[in-house]
DNA sequence: AGCAGGTTTAGCG
DNA sequence: CGCTAAACCTGCT
């Protein structure tokens, strides 16, 4: 089976996410349009997608390929699974992590990031600020939210 | 090769 | 605190 596509509608960031497979999860999407949608959920991950938005779920059991990203890009992610829910850690540090001096560089590869939720990019902060999001800061903040609400 | 990016730090007001 | 400037390294063109 290829490119499979579910939609749920995530209440606490107010949008619907767009769930990719090719095979195994491979991309999530957040759609901005304020179109209504249907919401079909076939697949693991958006199931455990829906109880994360639920504050029921802190982490994921889910295959995902990345085999499309360069090197550097997958030990930057592989690290981002590695934070815990309702945690964050500096770009820099995460930069450590990897084994590179360049935050910007891991900023750039998580702005790259095909799965986002799954690979909680958003748990990656500045040092003095919230930083960047593809998806919109004001959705990353919410996230934090979300997780700040239902820790532990 | 050049350049911009989800940053960071130091330096100065 | 706020602002600027420069170093940082990767990936796109």
């Amino acid at each position: 089976m290829r490119d499979i596509v579910d939609i749920i509608f995530a209440e606490p960031i107010d949008r619907y996410l767009e769930i990719r497979y090719d095979n195994e999860l491979s991309g999530i999407r957040f759609i901005t349009t304020g179109q209504n949608f249907i919401e079909t959920k076939t697949r693991e991950a958006s199931f455990q997608l829906d109880e994360y938005f639920r504050g029921k779920r802190k982490d994921f059991s889910c295959e995902y390929d990345l085999s499309k990203l360069s090197v550097f890009a997958q030990k930057v992610l592989s690290e981002t699974v590695k934070i815990g829910y309702g945690r964050t850690i500096a770009y820099s540090e995460l930069a450590r992590n990897v084994g590179t001096k360049s935050a910007r560089a891991v900023g750039r590869a998580l702005a790259n990031n095909p799965i986002p939720i799954v690979i909680p990019c958003h748990r990656v902060v500045a040092k003095h600020g919230t930083g960047g999001y593809s998806g919109g800061v004001d959705i990353k903040i919410k996230l934090l939210e979300l997780e700040k609400l239902h820790i532990r």
